[in-house]
DNA sequence: ATAAAGTCTCCAGTAGCTAGAAGGTCAAGC
DNA sequence: GCTTGACCTTCTAGCTACTGGAGACTTTAT
């Protein structure tokens, strides 16, 4: 499979299987003589896997450990679990995060009655604290 | 006011202050003859406006916006209504994406043992979808 | 007078792509 | 054989909102 090829199949943009390429995350298998990039199935099937990862949230780093761990048979289950539990750690500090953010803004935009006069208790949140 | 002093003031790194001057968000007021920037009150208003601002999440775009209707006496309350509101929607799609993926990671992480065995749902779901 | 602290500009890097330019390759059709 | 068009290549630059550091100049304090 070429480039064109594998990317339909995974899913994912020519560009970002070019750049996967490039930062080492998935190599292609080989090159052809005129130096086309060449793809098998296990190289589609860690494409689909990083497509996942990163709808997760992972990051590329993250994706590079998870990949060197789903190839490696001897892999304690605990490493993965770890990474997971860490991504987890973070969608529940940015949750509370926006969920702070929604009630204020919120308020806001309720306290706002958006006519064409220039008061607007935004601004005076904004500027007075 | 120097740079430093209206930093601290603002509580912005200093490297930020320069930041919105490049882009040319909050212009500090002069320079002296050395080339020091110099700003007054009225900046070190518009900085913690930024500041307040961006801890909204509001982009450095939606912020120059948000200071144009601010310092603009003739405004319609119903454009600052509008930004807040675009902001909003923004907050809550991430909300429910991040909610979504809660629930994903948290049974996922919640399925593995984490012991030193290879096994690890984890990793078939990345897989496998 | 000198040292320390503050400031200046400019360059590079962060994350994860994405767009575009300029060019080489390949298969099909005429 | 030649052209067309789709595909591929590399390289550079841009996106967001800063942040870090180098090298040089200025101000302040002792």
């Amino acid at each position: 499979m070429n480039i064109g090829e594998i990317s339909k199949r995974a899913e994912l943009p020519t560009k970002t299987v070019r750049y996967y390429a490039d930062v080492g995350l998935v190599k292609p298998t080989g090159r052809t003589v005129s130096g086309y990039r060449t793809y098998d199935d296990k190289a589609l099937r860690k494409l689909i896997f990083v497509r996942r990862s990163r709808a997760m949230g992972f990051s590329i780093d993250d994706c590079r450990k998870l990949l060197d761990l789903f190839e490696n048979q001897t892999r304690a289950s605990s490493e993965v679990r770890e990474i997971a539990k860490q991504r987890l750690t973070e969608v529940n500090d940015k949750l509370a995060e926006l969920q702070t953010l929604k009630k204020e803004l919120s308020m806001l935009v309720h306290s706002c009655n958006g006519d064409d006069r220039p008061d607007c208790p935004i601004l005076e949140a904004l500027d007075r604290g």
